[in-house]
DNA sequence: GTCTGTGCTGGTAGCGCTGTCAACGTTCCT
DNA sequence: AGGAACGTTGACAGCGCTACCAGCACAGAC
């Protein structure tokens, strides 16, 4: 004999099945598929459970059935904000399904990414939400060679693994220049940092942009591999004064770069917008509340992460999408940090949020 | 016959003890306890498992061993920058452990987290995270009676379940508040959101520290049950100003409502900190960036949720902490928002960040 | 009346690993 | 020399569940 065996009140399958006077396999079937079970039985299993306060072990029915309820997700940051939102949004879709997230952080590497991949894949899960297109060749053989539906956030771009949900940052960038150069913005700066991949496509945005009008110069873009930050968006854009003095705006890769921006105006006593004009980029909450408001490309972080996850389990349920890529665009949100030069145009001071123009525009359409 | 077997170059604990000459039990070994056998299996074992590409299956494992590795983790919100911190600290713990986390969101609703709770321990988890010391009576009752090591993180206060780490928003409160007693101020309001326990404790200490002056006043206190945000602040803080006109400092209990009285100020022109101090809570990152700096109270968060899943991982593996109860203190950064009255005193106007001073103070001797 | 199809149910045989215990060889005592 | 003590190894028997297949009852088709 092996161990000590029926240890204290374990209530199993068994037990369940023996008091509702099924076999177990029923009962399993039960807890899988009830519709398969006449409604008689449904109901004696049901309460049988229920009186007993069966739980399910989760590893004997990974083991027997050969894979997990397990949801993969592989994210480049725990810190940065926008993957909070993004992490919340898979969070609230997966908290009322059977699968449970399993969340790993790549740190921006992909070959963590790799190593992660080879991890998480060696334990079947039942699918995977990786971030960006930007997988190593390894990685994205393991991806094609998966037997479990996938979805790729964050971005959107040609030949998607399986799913895919995201936007365009290039045309993002490219609307948020256009935006500027409405306002009657011409010598405008870049500031990025960190520099992934999807900074990098807003940077390439930028850059068309600027070249499409004839008036890309290189000395107008300053950025660096340093993890983002409020106060690094100071250094930076003190950097790029130095560089062109002459600058009437900036465009930030991201709102915590832009804050950075506004203060450092702050102290150095620019206007904002007389002088020089600030867009940010995601729309983060506080941009609205800043003074002067903040202008910045608003992006679907939570809905993306919620939609992902959305598709995800339906696809693992076998309800595969109409259409695997979901471009979920992006808003250039107006506020007084961008106004047209001629001060008189300029919106009152007035509470946070006020003066808000929005222009909405779906990825591709800029 | 059961079901089609070997499949597809399944790689199992057994071929890999085949591989190495030795007996699946002693291969199994060597990935749980590696000391205990000769050197000479050990490297056959090992260049085996290498040379198969070797992965263990951790449902098996689960099963067999009748517990898993699972380290599970509530916390009351996601979006928060603060347990983002906290979370970054037990996932790089977690890393080069054997173990994995599994995060559940309470939302702030202790019913959810009894809920979250019965459903974790079901699942036998290795270890256990939870946020403070305010949980529901049943929810308590699970604790005392769960079999694995448990931390509770965030505060600290009497009657641990287990092990214990954090420190005194209290104290922290009154530190703040001393600070600005110090710097001549008197009529100190206090502006709160979410009021979840944490922030109660820290109006606790506020109002008490108040009271120690004989200077507290009802009407110098505006809090909400919303969830935080920068916008809020600036709501909050407009309240404040309507019952309270010559009020001469702000504490704030979170950073994003220190900055939202910021721009609220510079909205209204009101000159920080000539005519009203502001002190937040938590520096984050950009509190040393805005103009002017931003006092505030600086908490070890990432260094909290580190060393809790440190302690709780060491537990698990046998090797109990010293000291269950951790206090990891807190300290009041100074800066230009609540520099000394007289306006001759303020610092100059000069680089981000430049101009802290640090008052360090272990929770409990303020 | 026989045959086929459908819906539901149950028996059998594992999934891949580890707890337990026994057995072995070696060293160190007395 | 005998025996205890230790370190190392292996055989066995499951952990709790589900895949697979078979069987049964009943309905409809021929």
């Amino acid at each position: 004999m092996g161990r000590k065996r029926t240890k204290s009140g374990k209530i199993r399958l068994a037990e369940v099945a023996e008091l509702a006077g099924v076999s177990p396999i029923t009962a399993s079937r039960f807890f899988r598929n009830p519709e398969a079970l006449s409604v008689a039985k449904r109901t004696r299993v049901d309460s049988a459970a229920k009186e007993l306060g069966y739980v399910p072990n989760l590893a004997a029915r990974a083991l027997a059935s050969q894979r997990t309820e397990v949801i993969g997700v592989l994210i480049p940051s725990l810190t940065n904000n926008v993957f909070s939102d993004v992490l919340r949004g898979i969070y609230d879709a997966s908290e009322n399904s059977r699968y449970s997230i399993q969340l790993s952080n790549t740190r921006y590497s992909i070959l963590q990414e790799e190593k992660l991949l080879r991890l998480f894949l060696a334990q079947k899960p039942a699918g995977l939400i990786v971030t960006g297109i930007d997988q190593t060749t390894e990685s994205r053989a393991m991806l094609d060679a998966a037997d479990c539906p996938i979805v790729q956030i964050m971005e959107i771009g040609p030949n998607p693994v399986d799913m895919m949900i995201g936007f365009s940052h290039y045309d993002a960038a490219r609307a948020a220049i256009a935006h500027l150069f409405a306002q009657g913005h011409r010598k405008i700066g870049f500031v990025g940092a960190r520099m992934d991949p999807r900074v990098q496509r807003r940077l390439d945005g930028y850059v068309s942009a600027m070249k499409d009008a004839g008036l890309f110069e290189q000395r107008l873009v300053v950025t660096t591999a340093t993890p983002t930050s409020v106060t690094l968006g100071g250094a930076l854009f003190t950097d790029l004064l130095a560089r062109e003095p002459g600058m009437d705006a900036v465009f930030c890769a991201n709102d915590d770069l832009a804050l950075g921006v506004l203060f450092e105006c702050r102290r150095r006593e620019i206007a904002i917008p007389e002088q020089i004009a600030i867009v940010g980029f995601n729309d983060l909450e506080f941009m609205a509340s800043a003074v002067p408001t903040l202008t910045s490309v608003r992006t679907n972080r939570y809905e993306m992460g919620n939609t992902a996850a959305t598709m995800l389990i339906d696809a693992i349920d076998g309800r595969r999408p109409e259409h695997p890529v979901l471009d979920l665009g992006f808003k250039v949100i107006e506020r007084q940090s961008s106004s047209a030069r001629r001060s008189d145009n300029r919106p009152a001071v007035s509470g946070a949020g006020a003066a808000n123009k929005m222009v909405a525009l779906p990825s591709g359409h800029d």
